[in-house]
DNA sequence: CTACTTCCTGTAGCCACTACAGGAGCAAGC
DNA sequence: GCTTGCTCCTGTAGTGGCTACAGGAAGTAG
């Protein structure tokens, strides 16, 4: 059995994450210490890891709830998981092409300005009237 | 002199959003009616503007709040702009790289899940002990 | 026994909004 | 003048996924 410290230090998840996690219950309660201090088996910090690895894909919290619950059965409903993760995988890609939209955007805004001089052309084109306002939103967060 | 719905209109900032800038002092207090409604001029509205375009292209509140500092003096100090933009642009590059590493861990990962079998493949991969654990963080958010 | 580290709970903050609740102002039609 | 319905007002709370304290208790090394 493993303080938090370890536990953190095993699965990559931050301390104060792991007591997140706790509280909005992505991961059971594990047992306590006689002085209160929280003890962890290795099935359970290698669903810390899991969650970890699932966050780091991009996956959302609630989602990896549904991969935990699925983990759990001894069948793994294959076909689920995978719609799930192509799903992602189709807004992952969406994200892309958005954030290249933008990044074409920014370098042709950037590249008209000269250093050094005064009444900076990116500022006037984001001022003026008529300019794109055809950029999707939600597209770099 | 514009209401808050028709600025929201013109500037297509959301009515909350426009109050929410305006509490944060991102733009200034606009007058008030006699009924104690906010009226808006066309400055002001252009002002909404250029920050809903700014916000467009991922600028953050705190940047754009320099911006538009910057655009009230009469010389727009183009180098400090252009140095923003740029790193900014250099964020925005570094956030499509990541992306596109996920896209490729997400792609190679559900490729091996059959339809309808047990046993999903992905979730044994992620609940394995050696699995790629070399993803950047916030590379998604 | 002391100093130091790790842990505990609880709360507040981050970003940039968004979503109410409960009330007031205002324009058009009758 | 009165009603209907729309827009607007303030204030507060919620979103996601953490992160950062404060103030105290437990454990450990010398």
């Amino acid at each position: 059995m493993f303080t938090i410290g370890k536990a953190s230090e095993q699965s990559g998840v931050n301390i104060e994450t792991i007591r997140y996690y706790e509280r909005e219950g992505v991961v059971p309660k594990p047992g306590r210490s006689a002085g209160g201090r929280r003890l962890y088996s290795s099935d359970e910090i290698a669903k810390l890891r899991f969650v970890r690895r699932c966050r780091d894909l991009g996956f959302p919290i609630s989602i990896i709830q549904t991969f935990l619950s699925l983990t759990a059965q001894s069948d793994r409903p294959c076909g689920e998981v995978k719609a799930m993760a192509e799903n992602h995988l189709g807004e992952v890609a969406a994200k892309i092409e958005n954030l290249m939209r933008l990044r074409e955007a920014l370098f042709s805004l950037s590249k008209n300005c000269d250093d050094g001089t005064a009444a900076c052309p990116m500022l006037d084109a984001l001022m003026k009237d008529g300019f794109g306002d055809g950029l999707d939103k939600q597209s770099s967060r």
